[in-house]
DNA sequence: GTTTATGCAAATTCTTTGCAATACT
DNA sequence: AGTATTGCAAAGAATTTGCATAAAC
């Protein structure tokens, strides 16, 4: 699903901003900072836009956001429309670079008593592939 | 282990922000807010030395931060000295308390190939015991 | 034509830094 | 006494809001 038929899926303007956010994450493989969105965006890129795009796209269920160490904020894609929050991710504490795991099985986890689990989202930190060369 | 003998095993002159700090959070079952910690801190608490003082707790690894949806930050002790990254939280959606789970076991969470994972944070969310009467 | 989004300015809030006074060991 | 921390002021970022213009439907 290209980014105007996503757009139009969930009610949504196809405006010129949110286009070229989707289009940008689309070609990602790993989530992307607010710079490295800027940088790709160019002249298109104003920063209040760019705040209320991404709460639009976060609303609609189109977009994530991953915080490392309460610092740094990275975007990507849902993959999938139907998206029920038990993400994975994985930070390489080389490169900084944060790839989505997509769906982490709902495992048990040993919850207090008459707890009830409806989403879990998981951040591994570690070294990935290319940095442990 | 007390506030002053926490502070002491790790190198940490004993100022009256930080026991403070440290006292709230070892009353509290939850993890506490910035506003939380300044209602029992009163008159005690300033901004920014706040700031500077859950840092250097931080780095110490006295206590550690958990932030939900990229908005609300909290607080909390960890639990032993030797502290290995592997936390657990729940987050109850109705409540919005935020429970810890102490050591999340090293669960397999089917990485890609050669990534290597060191440490595994886990936010559950969900609505606890006393919101689900 | 109507409704919604944009982009600028301005306001607000968050966080960091410099520095003299204070507190800790 | 000597060193580290505090708390204030001020600087610097991040985020939100108001509003007229522009774009989407």
């Amino acid at each position: 699903m290209n980014a105007i038929e996503l757009l139009k899926s969930r009610g949504l303007k196809k405006t010129a901003q949110r286009v070229m956010l989707i289009n940008v994450l689309q070609k990602k493989t790993v989530a992307q900072t607010e710079e490295d969105i800027k940088q790709e965006m160019g002249d298109l890129y104003d920063r209040i836009t760019f705040y209320r795009t991404v709460q639009t796209l976060l609303d609609a269920d189109i977009i994530h956001r991953i915080t490392i160490d309460n610092k740094t904020s990275k975007y990507a894609l849902n993959e999938s429309a139907s998206h029920n929050g038990n993400h994975g991710h994985f930070f390489c504490k080389k490169c900084h670079k944060v790839t989505c795991l997509g769906e982490i099985l709902p495992l048990n986890y040993n919850l207090p008593d008459r707890y009830k689990a409806e989403e879990c989202e998981v951040l591994i930190k570690g070294v990935c592939a290319d940095c442990d060369k």
